[in-house]
DNA sequence: CATGGATTATGACTTATATCAAATTGTTTC
DNA sequence: GAAACAATTTGATATAAGTCATAATCCATG
């Protein structure tokens, strides 16, 4: 039981190693095991649209998912949506708004999903003696920073079919990340919401998967998504003008 | 001089704060002052027009910006460049490099400026028991997610007009959290550059600028811009459609 | 399992911003 | 201080994506 327990606080710490790193408890003795014990994270069930947080809402712990699909979106005063994220099985949610000490996004779940919630200040502490889970916590935060960053790019000066390139490809690769098919795959969210993300408008989405279709690039019917020729997308990334 | 280079160790670490906060050296005592020597920061003089570092070089330390002004910018396979960032005097550079090992970005400096080298290998080593200092840390890079996620929701969904209201009214309360004038600054960069931040060229920066000025809203001279009507920006930003 | 609301696809048309071009002004540098 | 180059402004035109509208399809719930 108390095993379990450990190796539950375990599989919470893997979740903070990086995502293409392997979740190996390397590094931690049998006393930091012990002290694992103080993250404590607890798990909750998160239902189809239910949120996991909200703009506003104080901030005490980070999230990390175990199993489902969420979106993260800012809002503005008059009311315009932003989706800044879609977040799944590994990710870690809620960094943003440690600076503020509120929470500075919507956390949604697009499907029924299990997190587990990581009291942050703990997480501090522990981290004070366990040099490793400080690195991986620099090591995730700075790569949200450097791939926000890439998403800044895509936004400011790419054309709508680059996009959505860029786009299935990201997921591709972190569906394939998971053990799951880089080929083929659901989508949890809809047109609009892909739209919010890449800054485009939901018709201009589902025209551009038309065109994809047309050209024998993938295969769409409705949310299920299959790369036909995942290097012609990756070409298609590269040159466009 | 030892209390002077105390002094200056206590500045970098000043930086380290948050952009809002002031920097007291509040949570530091005698013994916790003496090992900051250990961070050690080098200075460096970077002249306009010089790389601070350049992407796929090696990280080993952040930037902690003296004086002077800076811009970072990604580039993609094909060529074309986005300016993802310009920083100034307190600010941090280089947080995203933590995750990989080597930069993601290019930094430049757009005057000549004045920078502090921190190791991030004695950082880290010197927050694990300093909790102030590791505090610190964490805000900086929450904010930097935070802010990103805000240039994202205007990269995504906002029109040229809201983009450069909201650049002018960013630069002008950064300046004027620096002791600056909030009315009235220089820009330190070119149209171009200010275009490619905010996902336009620099035809539309300068038409844009041509027509708040003509609606009296800021009067430009080239690079010296003067907010005349502040509110009259801010009501743009919130309820244009 | 039928009904109503949400989602998606597609067409016709509009528009904001990009592109191309030329003139003007500012800034290095020899 | 003049020449050469870089940055800015402004106009005319092109175009990618947005908007509006309609039909088809999906799916959630009583």
């Amino acid at each position: 039981m108390k095993e379990d327990n450990i190796l539950n606080q375990l599989k919470v710490v893997c979740s903070l190693c990086s995502l293409r790193e392997l979740c190996l408890p390397i590094g931690f003795g049998p006393q930091e095991l012990e002290q694992l014990d103080a993250l404590a994270g607890s798990k909750k069930l998160v239902k189809r649209g239910e949120y996991l947080y909200r703009t506003g809402s104080p901030f005490s712990a980070i999230y990390a998912i175990r199993g489902g699909f969420f979106k993260t979106s800012v809002l503005h005063e008059d009311g315009r949506e932003h989706v800044t994220g879609f977040h799944m099985m590994g990710d870690i949610m809620g960094l943003d708004a440690i600076g503020s000490g509120a929470h500075v996004c919507d956390a949604v779940a697009l499907e029924t999903s299990e997190i587990c919630e990581i009291p942050f200040d703990r997480l501090s502490e522990l981290s004070m003696c366990m040099p490793v889970l400080q690195q991986n916590l620099h090591r995730i935060m700075s790569r949200e920073i450097a791939f926000d960053h890439e998403i800044m790019l895509m936004l400011g000066k790419m054309r709508a079919e680059e996009r959505l390139a860029a786009f299935l490809l990201n997921l591709s690769q972190r569906f394939s990340a998971r053990g799951y098919s880089a080929a083929s795959f659901q989508l949890r969210m809809t047109r609009e919401e892909i739209g919010s993300y890449l800054g485009l408008k939901l018709e201009t989405v589902s025209r551009t998967f038309s065109k994809f279709q047309d050209e024998g690039l993938i295969a769409v019917q409705k949310k299920f998504i299959e790369l036909k020729d995942a290097n012609a997308l990756k070409r298609l990334l590269g040159s466009l003008a």
